[in-house]
DNA sequence: TTTT
DNA sequence: TTTT
């Protein structure tokens, strides 16, 4: 009925970016998100597996790296499968709708990849939180 | 950093409260929540477990039921165990803080042990949509 | 860069349709909110103005009512505008994208125009907590 | 009912600090959050007045500053009071519970303050994205 | 101007 | 192992 998650953390690896059979661009990674308290003294973090699609994918796999502070919006996901040993595994994924890069990245070698990531169009806005530049939207799409 | 979820469901089942061998009550349930679209045109859900504690235990034992809808705020917790095969074994849960309870219950059986959980205090206001009845917190409490 | 909204309250009163000048749809009604405390044993409300838009409106328009308890999910949006004095006037609403009906009417004349909104399409999946019947969602809709 | 905000955007000015009578710290600031989508090419953005109480307030009065990506967590509350001149003015405002500080600060002065914002306690974990200095919390406080 |  |  309603399935609603804000996320923001760090990855903790590079994206995975991956085709299903019929094209379809998948990128998953997975945040830590530093719980708010403290366990004796020690910071912990909740580990929490995040999917994309299509064009989302593609920008995601292009612009997020280890390590790079992340917002994400979605919905948790419940699924399940038999691995070869026949047991039943169950898996609980967020799948994104709306994915922020709160860092821009720092180093010139991504600075291409966005470049050029940036001219593919984006799923909704811009991610960046601080990029000038407008990006067109035809009227139809306005939510109002 | 940020970790919120909202989710309105049923319950898959009645809840379950157990306790800690320090004596704090938890409760778990399972809500499933439908997802906002139809696979061939077969409607599907999401099945989420949901983990709350302490006195917030006591009212959900007391209060929910099998079918009856829900809904929940809390965060995503990740955590492993090592099974009985030695095997590796990811959980996801959210553990809520805020639970409403959006469906009255209608059995009169039912009804004596709301009446009995209505006695107990609330960690957060009150969790029916529509119970006149004012709960008197502190000044203190206030969040402001 | 990131805006969500996320409220379960009563209409205070029936939502009022209107239209642009070029035909759009707009749907607009206030929720009260119960806050999560009491003053004084006194338990308050905020009264939250929410705005839907095209089919969304139509469908709110058709089920909604005063009293109906109801989940809204949207972004807050603020703009002015100088009133008749020459005063700048402050508007802060909910643009919602998704509604949810969380009690269905019981009155016959109601369940009329319920069934006539059925006919509608849905912006997002199904606004009733446990109607069964599906929907047929196009798979290029799908979010994945 | 249920009234759950999540904001992320840029601070408009500095935040300012005030008390109540009784001695109650309270800290305003108004964010704005770039729309997800541009009017004629022109990116737009809400801005959203946050309120925030005690010692989240002077947390948020030594750690933003004007132009800082921030993270708001809270509730969307409404008020009116009757102006100079008889009129009702109606206010809505985010009465923010938890706040993060997305981007550290980085001139010297700042850093004082800091340092010094750092030996107050949190209402609620670190606000910091990546400080790895442990805060305790005693076990009575664990969410679990 | 407010809902149960 | 799943709710209406």
């Amino acid at each position: 009925m309603l399935n609603r998650v804000i996320l923001i953390g760090r990855l903790t690896r590079d994206p995975e970016l991956r085709y299903t059979p019929n094209g379809i661009a998948t990128c998953t990674f997975t945040l830590a998100v530093d719980r708010p308290f403290t366990n004796n003294g020690q910071r912990e973090a909740d580990f929490i597996p995040v999917v994309t699609w299509r064009q989302l994918a593609d920008t995601c796999a292009n612009y997020l790296r280890k390590g790079r502070l992340t917002a994400v919006e979605g919905r948790i996901q419940t699924r399940h499968y038999d691995n070869n040993e026949g047991k039943r595994v169950y898996v609980t994924e967020v799948i994104a709708d709306n994915v922020r890069f709160l860092e821009r990245s720092s180093e010139g070698q991504d600075l291409d990849r966005q470049r050029q990531a940036g001219e593919e169009s984006q799923e909704r806005g811009n991610p960046f939180p601080d990029d000038g530049r407008p990006i067109d939207i035809s009227d139809d799409d306005l939510p109002f």
